[in-house]
Order: C-alpha cells, then sequence, then structure tokens
DNA sequence: TCTTGATATGTAACCGGTTACACATTAAGA
DNA sequence: TCTTAATGTGTAACCGGTTACATATCAAGA
C-alpha cells in the first residue's frame, strides 16, 4: 500500500498538497493537481483510513448492537442499515449481544475504542445500561427507551387492533392469542392493541418466547386450554407458524376452521402452508430511517432527540378468509 | 477518553512504562506496575485501538463478505463467525455484496484501507476477482476456489447421495429433484450425489434460484412436467418449502403420497408444515471453523492452504416415513 | 507605486499509541 | 573486587494521515 509520502514524492510536491487534492481543500493549482492525480493513479494510492481516523477522531464506523442476527427478524434490519452505511461511505461492525448485560458492555467499550461514529441499538432490552452515560450519536431500534435517545419504531399498537378487526371482520368471533416476552415493550404494545380490539370476543391467551420451540409448546396450550376459537392472532410469525403447524397437527384447517395471524411479516410468512396472513413491520424501511437519522446525528444535523413512529400495514394471504366486503 | 500520557503523569512513570505494563511486556517493577494499575482504573483508561492499529498496522478487524446477510443460511454463519472472533479480541464488519462484483471491490478497497487483520468470503461467485493478488490473511466458506486460498465447505456429494439413499430407504421408487442455481459449486455437488444415487429411479428434474418465489414456480413446474413422483429432493430447504407448499395446494398428502427432503438445515426446516426432512450442513460449525482458521493464517500458525470438507447428516422430521427396517 | 487579498505551497506539530535505544542500578559469578 | 547479565525506566522516533502557520507570488484597487 503506497503513502502519502510517497505520492507526494512522485509527483514532486508536498504531502500537504496530496492531502488537499485527496480532501478537495484549500488551494491547489492545476498543475500540481494533475500531478498528484496522475501519481495517485499510477501508485494506486488510496489513503489510510486508521491514520485518518486517528487525527479526526472518527473512523467511519458504525455500531450495530443486536440480540442475536439469527432470529429472522433481524437479518432484514441488518441489511438495511449496511446499505445505507454503505452508501454513504460507512462500515457496520456486527455485535450480537444476547440481551446479555456484559456482553454489551464489552462491545461497549470495544466500539468506543475504535472510535465508531455512532451506535445503532437493536435490541429489545428494557434494562439499558450505560447507554445515556456514553456520549456517542446513536439510535434506538424497535426498541423503547426513556431517556433522550432517539428511537424508531413501529406503530405495534395499532398493528394489534389491525390484527383484532380483521379477524372479525372475516368472521371470526372467539379470538386467541399469543403474546410474546414480557420484557418486550414493543412487543406488549402489539396485545395491548389487540386486546383493546378484540374486547369481548377474547376467549383465551397465552405467552411465550420467539423460540419455535418455545412457540410450539404455548400454541399445544392454549389449544389445549382455551379451544374452541376461531381466530388467533399471534405477536410474530415464528409463533403464528408454530400455531399453525399445531393446527395441521390437530387436524383442524386453515383458514376454514381457524384463522390465524401473524406479525412482523418475515419471509417465512410465505413459505407456511397455508401462506400467512399477518401485519406488516416495514422492516427495511425501519433499518433506512434509523441509520438516515444516525447519520444526521453524526453530523450533527439535528440534535433534537425524537420518536419516530412508523406505520405497520396488513397483507393478506391464506390463513384468514376473505373479508366481508 | 483517557489517554496514554495522561495515565503516565497520574501514575508518575513514562508512557512507555504504561505501555509495558498494558500489554505486559518488558520489564515494570511491582511499584510501578501497581501505581499504573491504580490511574487506570481511576481514569477508566483503556486504550485507542485506532493508534494502535497505526503502529502495529494490525486492527483486530476481520472483514465478512457475503451475498446477502436476508438469505436465511447465512446468519447462522455470520453468528458463529461473530462468536469467534469476539472470543479472540476480533470485531466483525459486515459487507453485503448481492454477488456483484464492483461492490466486491469497493468493499475491498474499503476493508483494506482500515487495515483489517483477515478476510471471509461467504460467497458462492465463481468468476473470483482480485482476491488472489489481495496479500491479506483469508478464508473460503461454502465456497470453492481454485487457486491457493483456504476453504471451508460441508460434503455437498455425499449429502446428494445421502438423500437419494434416505428417499428409497423410506420406498420411493420415482425419484424428482430440483437443483439450485448453476453457477454454485458446492450446490451443483448436491445435484450430482443425487443423481448419482438415484440412478434409474429419477424420473424428473428442474432447478431454481434460492429465491421463495423462483420456488415456487420452480414447484410448480416439476409437478407439471414429471408426476407422477414418490419423493423429491430439494438442492436446499427454501426450495424444499415452496415443494410443500405446492404440494399441499394440489392436495398431495406428504408424507404418504410424496416424500420431500431439503438440504441445509436452517430453522426454517422446523416450521413448515409437515416439518421437514433435511441433510443438514453443520452451518455454525462451519462457520466456526472457517473463523479459527483465519485467526490462524493471522497468527501465521500454518499458511500451508487447505480445503476443509465437513461431513453432513441426515434430521428426519415428517415429510419422510419412517425408514425401512 | 503601494497595499491588500486571493492563490499556492511547504514545514512541522499533532492524533495516541509502540518500541528501539540509551542509560542506570543491582545482583551474581569469577 | 571486577565482569557481566538481568532488571528497570525514560526519551524520542515512528506509524500515515490532517492542518495551523509561515511564506511567497501575483493581480487588482487605491
Amino acid at each position: 500500500m503506497a503513502t502519502i509520502k510517497q505520492v507526494a514524492k512522485q509527483a514532486n510536491v508536498s504531502v500537504a498538497t496530496v492531502s488537499r487534492v485527496m480532501n478537495n481543500s484549500g488551494y491547489v493549482s492545476d498543475e500540481a493537481r494533475e500531478a498528484v492525480e496522475r501519481a495517485i493513479a499510477q501508485l494506486k494510492y488510496s489513503p489510510n483510513r486508521v491514520a485518518r481516523s486517528l487525527y479526526k477522531k472518527s473512523s467511519n464506523l458504525i455500531g450495530l448492537i443486536m440480540p442475536d442476527i439469527t432470529n429472522p427478524f433481524f437479518p432484514q434490519l441488518a441489511r438495511a442499515i449496511e446499505d445505507v452505511a454503505n452508501q454513504h461511505g460507512y462500515q457496520v461492525v456486527l455485535c450480537n449481544t444476547d440481551e446479555q448485560l456484559e456482553k454489551e458492555q464489552t462491545y461497549l467499550v470495544a466500539l468506543q475504542t475504535m472510535h465508531v461514529d455512532g451506535l445503532i441499538i437493536t435490541t429489545n432490552h428494557s434494562h439499558n445500561p450505560n447507554y445515556e452515560t456514553l456520549d456517542l450519536p446513536m439510535v434506538a431500534l424497535d426498541r423503547i427507551v426513556k431517556t433522550g435517545i432517539d428511537a424508531v419504531v413501529s406503530d405495534g399498537y395499532e398493528g394489534g387492533k389491525l390484527a383484532a378487526e380483521t379477524l372479525l371482520q372475516c368472521g371470526a368471533t372467539k379470538l386467541a392469542h399469543i403474546a410474546g416476552p414480557e420484557h418486550l415493550k414493543t412487543v406488549k404494545r402489539r396485545t395491548e392493541g389487540f386486546f383493546e380490539a378484540a374486547g369481548a370476543h377474547l376467549v383465551g391467551a397465552t405467552q411465550s418466547s420467539f423460540t419455535f420451540k418455545d412457540a410450539l409448546t404455548a400454541s399445544q396450550q392454549l389449544f389445549d386450554q382455551s379451544w374452541p376459537f376461531d381466530g388467533v392472532f399471534a405477536a410474530n410469525d415464528v409463533i403464528a407458524a408454530a400455531v399453525l403447524q399445531e393446527a395441521v397437527r390437530r387436524e383442524i384447517r386453515v383458514p376454514e376452521d381457524l384463522q390465524v395471524i401473524g406479525y412482523d411479516g418475515i419471509e417465512l410468512g410465505e413459505m407456511t402452508s397455508p401462506p400467512l396472513t399477518t401485519i406488516v413491520q416495514p422492516i427495511y424501511e425501519m433499518g433506512r430511517v434509523a441509520t438516515e437519522r444516525l447519520l444526521d446525528l453524526i453530523d450533527k444535523k439535528d440534535t433534537q432527540a425524537k420518536e419516530i413512529l412508523l406505520p405497520v400495514s396488513l397483507i393478506e394471504r391464506q390463513s384468514t378468509k376473505r373479508k366481508e366486503r
């Protein structure tokens, strides 16, 4: 790798001039510029970002902290973040915390010592640790933070309501629900919205983590305890897939005897049998908006913290019947 | 953030001594060490990795180049890589190339200028670009490279054979196949193994990309053109899920009338109805092995390039019947 | 003609670590 | 007692950029 000194020598100018050409700053004569550009091309020079970082105290790196990229909701988010970051000349550093405070803490110091320019925190943790004291631009994604930290979330309450309303409009009268983990506020809102709109039609509910195994257990429990019902809203698509599978096992026909609605809009929903009707969060959009917001914060464009709420929508596939009118 | 100078001042020693304490190198008296450690604790000092990188020409960063983290095969791989890297004090930089040469090239120079210590290339691309000229430790994952680059892959040929043998042992006699994209050598091997073991039992085959939509089209085509058959081997689990869905749509019972085997062993396979029998690649293991290999290369432990072949295995769920005997 | 501001360029300090080298002290062995 | 090696510590160069500052030239306006 060529250095700026070699380029300067080759072009017969000082390093300052080379730097000016590279950064398009200060005054440079046309001759000098051409000579430098020629040297750069000849030596295939591209500046050492580490050296640049050291002086500028900025690395063009952003840290992405998420519980587990393996959870099917996160890859799309990561993709959106990486796309937008890359378009703006940033790279992203991936961190999986498993929601463990200790890991989070370790990553935080690692990211700080490497001078990342900002953080995207995609974790549903409620006991937010030293984030407040961190003095780094950051935005929370799919997560609700009390203090003055930006957040991008989708409208879970409306989503829950929409699920109940849809089920009702499609002719279901006895509704059941499988909620997500207690500590996830964004997920809890879905349940609250659903309960609100389901009203007296609610005949049963249980709760599950987001692993498929747990969801299967919860599904069985729901069928055992609350059957019969004719509409289920699951707190996410993975749980909905479990409900679908359990229904098949019990020879309950979907959507004829039982209608199912999921939440998230991940690709999995297309792959089940029957394909899953679901409330879709604009996942990619959420990642995009969060990253753009973060880049604004890094550029100090707008330092007023705010919560950005994105709308959800319904996608009808075949786990529900046609809406009546 | 405190600097080494501040620590030195606080501890009444020189920066060299502080550095020696931090790195456990050279001679340091007990008193000096204690004083330094006290100062470090007081100032909450942790060394600036950027400065360190500049001198050492090593960043403790590894670049992860994959086509698209959104493809359900990759998150597990990414997770394994990140886990192992993190355990050894490395961070990973995520890059999605969409298999586009141009993007790959851009990432490559970005990663080089930030002095990543190594690269993991998880892409099935055959037209490998400037990798050879790159002079960076790297290992290819799930990808076959001609030249002297390390590779970690699983045994697709055996996997394909295993699929055919299993189908046959489970009583299927008329076998069909949906292959993956032409250009993916690792995937092609599965097809070759399957054809070899299926022999005269093969009654039909088609081909598909790894998107669910294409897989659905290919499934329909297969049913239209080659029905009846009683065993299908799909080149990956996504395609298998499509076959399953199409079978349901045509009211063909699985596994009674048609048995289906997938490939990969991703979580999706548990979530279909019925759950999918599949050939599992040790995905996490592959990521782990690749990363450990890369770290060895970085430490110059063993520079002899080699291909590491990991075994696959069968996991029986409910898309096949019980094996006879 | 003199002043002034725009243009052009180079030198050196700086970012925050690591380490080669010089120097000093002390202990062990001859 | 004299060598010699081990131990301990500080100074300054270095990694490869960026930029403050000094300096020089030149054209325009007074």
